[in-house]
RNA sequence: GUGGCUGUAGCUCAGUAGGUUAGAGCGCCUGGUUGUGGUCCAGGAGGUCGUGGGUUCGAGACCCAUCAGCCACCCCA
């Protein structure tokens, strides 16, 4: 316990339950990315650290604070990544894939951000998201929302979450708003809390979504985007609500919803739940047009969500294990050298087999019964003389003798 | 990074105002059954009490440090 090795602060190793849980998150996106037309694709899990320092604003906590950063041998400077968009932007360029718009990608796995660990934070975590690149407006965000949503709806998570709502603008109409804010608080300084007083240095829009009382006061008399914004910017907000409406997409408009990436633009939305903690987004995301030219030098348009798989995880009943359908308990030590002789013809006759317990028979059916398998096939001198096997029912008990083809043929109406 | 709570067997926890050989339940192993699980009965193994230091005649209990976990802030998935 003092010198062997532990598992690092942070990290967390995914035993087989909780990985089933983990994958059975997956599934189900991957399966309505599916149908939504989205296609997976992968990224490294690193990337140089400009990547992350442009593209997600080094006013952003996570930049400032929380990347896994290091310098490789040959002296590159590269992160572990704290996301997965800037990523996928990265990819869009590096393959020239500007000809092939509109483009719909779906990923998944782990992130890695230096935070102090809490309920529904990890530092490294696993995330999927959906991207839709080469398209956009209201049509665009209302198509990734919807996604997301039909993905909570298959995860049966959907009525523990409320999808918040909300518009942050172009880049015009967001820069007027930084700077109404920027006034209205530098006003109120006195009243301000400590970590606003600081917000207001780095990014003045987080004091909306403040917790401190102190700062919720003020908000009633701060500017709201909506006077700031253009007209094609509220009609492409307006034109969003329409369509959810259409859709049955139940939202709330949250003037105070800021997303943390300076990437963010017109389009934000998270769905919040109260179920896990403080931590409660468990999907969100929106339109990050700007980052295209930050990463790639040339403007595209993009708007996507990403979501936690370990929120979700904890969020939904876990399905059960699948079980192996049957388990081989041979006897004596001919039976022994046969069992992997049979164990790959039931297997190859799509029965899920499995062998190798230890110990006296009492013990290899006790082990055999905790893997959970429904049936046991015995086996002794007996069996192999007679050329038969004993399959026993562990459900009720009962055993029967089969010949080898009868064998497979029980087993598989039995099972499926 | 800041604050609060916690750290005793594989798991969940108990451990009186500091006093000899540290307990329970579950799990595990063995036997009761010569080739048979899930129930029952009997027995058994397993702990440097997170780690390091200190106070004391004596520390699992008290103090300090450190590490880890949890919860909240911060931030976000």
């Amino acid at each position: 316990m003092k010198e062997n090795p532990r598992l690092i602060r942070g990290m967390h190793d995914l035993l087989p339950e909780a990985y089933h849980g983990h994958q059975s998150v997956i599934d189900a996106a991957l399966q309505q990315a599916h149908l939504a037309g989205f296609q997976r694709i992968d990224t490294p899990i690193m990337e140089e650290s400009r990547l992350f320092d442009r593209g997600l604003g080094a006013s952003s906590d996570i930049v400032g604070k929380e990347m896994y950063s290091f310098t490789t041998r040959g002296g590159e400077e590269v992160s572990l990544r704290p996301e997965g968009t800037a990523s996928v932007a990265r990819a869009f360029f590096s393959h020239g894939l500007a000809q092939s718009v509109p483009l719909r990608y779906f990923y998944a796995g782990p992130m890695f951000r230096y935070e102090r660990p809490q309920k529904g934070r990890l530092r490294q975590f696993h995330q999927f998201g959906a991207e839709l690149i080469g398209a956009s407006g209201s049509l665009a965000d209302l198509e990734i929302i919807a996604l997301g949503q039909e993905i909570l709806n298959t995860l049966g998570v959907a009525d523990k979450t409320v999808l918040h709502l909300n518009t942050l603008g172009s880049t015009t109409d967001r820069a007027a708003f930084r700077d109404a804010l920027l006034a209205y608080f530098s006003a109120h300084k006195a009243s301000l809390s400590e970590d606003s007083l600081r917000r207001l240095d780095t990014n003045p829009m987080r004091i909306l979504d403040s917790k401190a009382e102190q700062d919720r006061a003020l908000l009633a008399d701060a500017p709201m985007i909506d006077e700031y914004l253009a007209e094609a910017s509220r009609r492409r907000f307006d034109q969003l609500c329409t369509g959810l409406q259409a859709l049955g997409i139940a939202y709330v408009r949250d003037h105070h919803l800021v997303r943390g990436l300076d990437y963010y633009e017109h389009t934000a939305f998270e769905f919040i739940t109260d179920a896990l903690g403080a931590q409660g987004t468990v999907l969100g995301g929106g339109c990050y047009d700007r980052l295209f030219e930050i990463v790639g030098g040339k403007p595209a348009t993009g708007v996507g969500f990403a979501a936690g798989i370990e929120r979700l995880s904890a969020l939904i009943t876990a399905p059960e294990m699948p079980k192996a359908d049957c388990a081989l308990i041979p006897i004596g030590s001919e039976a022994e050298a046969f069992a992997p002789v049979l164990a790959q013809s039931l297997r190859r006759a799509g029965i899920a087999t499995v062998y190798g317990f230890s110990g006296k028979v009492k013990a290899r059916m006790k082990q055999a019964d905790q893997s959970g398998v429904a049936f046991c096939v015995i086996f002794g001198t007996e069996e192999l003389a007679q050329d038969v096997w004993k399959v026993k029912d562990m459900a009720n008990g009962e055993e029967t003798l089969l010949s080898t083809e009868a064998l497979q043929a029980f087993l598989n109406t039995k099972i499926r």
